[in-house]
DNA sequence: GACCCGTGGTT
DNA sequence: TAACCAAGGGT
């Protein structure tokens, strides 16, 4: 075990990555780039987090921030979910502890947005605290470490118990980005470069031979395809209108392009004059095709077919949304938009610029 | 415990 | 190209 650990935090010394956050031992900071990098990469991390510290430099800076900018900062990260709940907690922190973010585990996992894996990351980081991990790189090196023959969800227990086992007690705060660096740099998903490891005298994996073969993969569902029509609606003002979608549930408290699915049978035009009619309450005549945009999510993907519309009736009513406002092309940047409708922005902007041109 | 929640990179 | 995967958490 010492052994192990040794080998683990000499190689970290020698081979780790330099990153922002590691330079600083301020638990917001650390906080921060934590809920950045769940489910996401550092590279993509790095231009957020940097900008991140620059509009919200301080717990109490984000607390006292409207959501809008707080989405608007968040803009292209995906699973805005982290944004909303950090925006939340750092307001708890602010209310509830006077501003001073929390040294105890438990009242830590009490922040929305934190779990297991990130409270320990950050009192482990920020306070050198001895709390074990278990994100997906650390789950990737200990399948291969132990041989694992279940896919890691199966194995979630034991996993947990492992990386307990193993955190160096006298430098818990290198030993945890040490593993998580090995997984992301060395015990990577494909060709892991077992030359190069630390461990590969101790891992079973490796010693077996079926290092490529770890971690087992789940079983995964094939994921729905759904078509949807998308209405870009001008007034006689030029404006264009888009709605605020709800705070729960998918992209939510973002702006978008109001639409709908398709239903079978139905063609794109009657599709947007109709889920306006039911989202809006007004009717709108359907023009030309503007752009058609593919998106894929994590459990769907979508194709969004985009048609410039005309206003005909009624006042926009946000029967299925919680706003809808009337905008100038020209201010739609200052919204919070999901990326595939940026695309759409994007198109709206060539379009304008070359009847100008 | 199953399902939901974004996006970008790689193969 | 389609599939897979990445510093997970909430419900």
């Amino acid at each position: 075990m010492i052994s192990l650990r040794q080998a683990l935090l000499t190689w970290y010394r020698q081979s780790g990555r330099t990153l922002p956050w590691r330079q600083t031992r301020d638990p917001y900071a650390i906080w921060v780039s934590e809920i950045m990098l769940q489910q996401t990469q550092v590279k993509t991390v790095l231009p957020y987090y940097e900008r991140w510290l620059t509009l919200f430099s301080t717990v109490q800076a984000l607390a006292i921030a409207e959501q809008q900018q707080v989405l608007k900062a968040w803009e292209g990260l995906g699973y805005y979910a982290r944004a909303r709940n950090l925006h939340r907690a750092a307001q708890a922190v602010v209310l509830k502890h006077n501003g001073v973010f929390p040294s105890d585990f438990a009242t830590v996992m009490q922040l929305p947005g934190i779990g297991r894996t990130t409270a320990g990351g950050i009192l482990s980081a920020a306070f050198n605290q001895p709390i074990a991990i278990l994100d997906g790189n650390v789950k990737r090196v200990l399948a291969r470490l132990l041989a694992l023959p279940v896919p890691p969800k199966r194995a979630i227990t034991q996993l947990w118990h492992c990386s307990e086992a193993l955190i160096d007690p006298t430098f818990p705060r290198d030993f945890n980005q040490a593993i998580m660096d090995l997984g992301a740099t060395v015990c990577t998903p494909q060709q892991p470069l077992c030359a190069n490891c630390p461990w590969k005298e101790h891992c079973r994996a490796y010693n077996q031979g079926i290092q490529a073969e770890l971690p087992m993969s789940e079983t995964r569902v094939p994921i729905p395809h759904k078509v949807i029509g998308v209405a870009v609606i001008w007034n006689d003002q030029g404006q264009i209108l888009i709605d605020r979608r709800r705070q729960e549930g998918l992209l939510g408290g973002l702006w978008e392009f109001p639409g709908g699915k398709v239903e079978p049978g139905e063609t794109i035009e009657a599709c947007i004059q109709r889920e306006i009619r039911e989202e809006l309450g007004i009717e709108i005549a359907v023009g030309d095709r503007l752009i058609v945009v593919d998106h894929a999510y994590s459990h769907f993907r979508v194709t969004l077919n985009v048609h410039h519309c005309r206003h005909v009736s009624g006042k926009p009513q946000a029967i299925e949304c919680d706003e809808v406002r009337w905008v100038a092309l020209a201010e739609l940047d200052q919204y919070p938009f999901p990326k595939a409708n940026l695309q759409i922005i994007e198109a709206l902007r060539k379009g304008s610029a070359k009847d100008e041109g």
